[in-house]
DNA sequence: TCCTTGGCTCTTGTATACAAGAATATTGAC
DNA sequence: GTCAATATTCTTGTATACAAGAGCCAAGGA
């Protein structure tokens, strides 16, 4: 006989969170768009109150913002903030990987080397998606590599909410391909124990600078056009 | 006649959760502490609704822990986890500081250079509470100064969740001379413009190594003596 | 004496009820 | 016709009620 795997009351509190999040992240709920309490949750069939505490938690994420007496909203990143946030993102990989130098041990090694090559296997096959899974194992290894627990949350927290944006990157030309020899370097500088150099390689990496800076702004005028209309409407 | 700030609904939510922050964070509640729905409720005349929501925010910034249908419970950080949190916060400072050099105006540079003068000041005073004042200011210059929103809150969170800890480490010995000698090279770099120097001197600045590291942990442990005193009674 | 099992209590999670502030629509005056 | 003021409705914030899981205590057996 199958066991169920929850108590599924353990599901309903995170549950409606983690569905909530995932449509603002997929843009199902658009930037700006108002959140309802009585909708959401007769959408979901619970009452007001575990809705609200989803709500809240979402606003502790920076997802949403909930402004007194006048409801939650999901928050419209603009561009700049976007870029700032790939600032953070870049630094705190940056100083994962300087650990990871310093601190990984032979398995963690092996471990990256087997993912970098699942990269390349993934590039060959011009799968995209592929691509983009080998990418995120690959760049979770040098969080957990780092050896700081706390880092490698941070880490994990702002990759998930960057999520959609670097996504929109990947597609962009041959970014897969210079992302994969850019992560090269970071395996090089990593299994060498080079520390300055391997923040220095995946800081770069991460940075929304130069030529990707132009198309990523480009990219993200795209996905406002087709957010936006359906409020437009 | 004096108005009153706020329509003293909007004070209840956030109220609570600052009162309950503050508790945590001065150790009033113990870390290990259980926080208890009902007694809460009844400390604050308010019902369990209000301080459910201020314990979920409390949980989402990583101050207490929620167990699903075991209550909250402050959280204990082990000595590894707080270093961890520094080594965070180091990196995010050194970021901080290299995008200052690149960007701060003029404003930002006089009112770098002012704020360090007055850590002289409070230096040369003897006083430690005002040093430790006058060093939060000049730290918060530099977040600002990064021109990187979302890196300016991440480091006022991260650093007010740390601030127990750093009021701890100011006590020991001549840690205060040292710390202005190391602002001293910060100054120096960001207005410099050498963003690559100014990261390297705000990291190091942060970051607890070598003998600091000693010193804090033998701090720590006089701390975690006090605080366990009133659970042991 | 120690372990296990049963029931009891206590606390949390969710639903519902109610009050008060916001938004909106309507009506009146200019 | 437009603007403003007021009334109505709608939504949020808080309190309370109820259900169910977790922990605790006691009693019985090994």
């Amino acid at each position: 006989m199958v066991e169920i795997s929850e108590p599924l009351a353990l599901a309903t509190g995170s549950r409606l969170r983690d569905a909530l999040e995932s449509d603002i992240l997929t843009g199902v709920i658009a930037p700006g768009e108002r959140l309802d309490e009585v909708s959401l949750a007769h959408r979901f069939q619970v009452s007001r109150t575990p809705i609200r505490e989803a709500l809240l938690q979402l606003a502790s994420a920076g997802l949403i913002e909930i402004r007194h007496r006048r409801g939650a909203v999901v928050r419209d990143l603009g561009p700049q903030q976007i870029v700032a946030m790939f600032e953070v993102m870049a630094g705190l990989e940056g100083l994962a990987a300087r650990l990871a130098a310093q601190r990984h041990g032979p398995e963690e090694a092996a471990e990256l080397l087997a993912c970098h090559e699942g990269c390349l296997a993934a590039l060959g096959s011009g799968d995209t998606d592929a691509y983009y899974y080998a990418n995120e194992r690959f760049h979770q290894i040098i969080y957990r590599a780092s050896h700081n627990l706390f880092l490698n949350e941070q880490c994990l927290a702002l990759s998930r909410r960057l999520r959609p944006y670097r996504r929109l990157q990947l597609r962009a030309g041959d970014r897969a391909k210079t992302s994969f020899a850019e992560h090269g370097a970071v395996v090089d500088a990593i299994l060498r124990g080079d520390g300055e150099q391997a923040d220095h390689a995946l800081r770069n990496h991460v940075a929304i600078q130069g030529q990707r800076f132009t198309d990523f702004i480009k990219a993200l005028g795209g996905l406002s056009e087709r957010r936006y209309q359906p409020a437009a409407e």
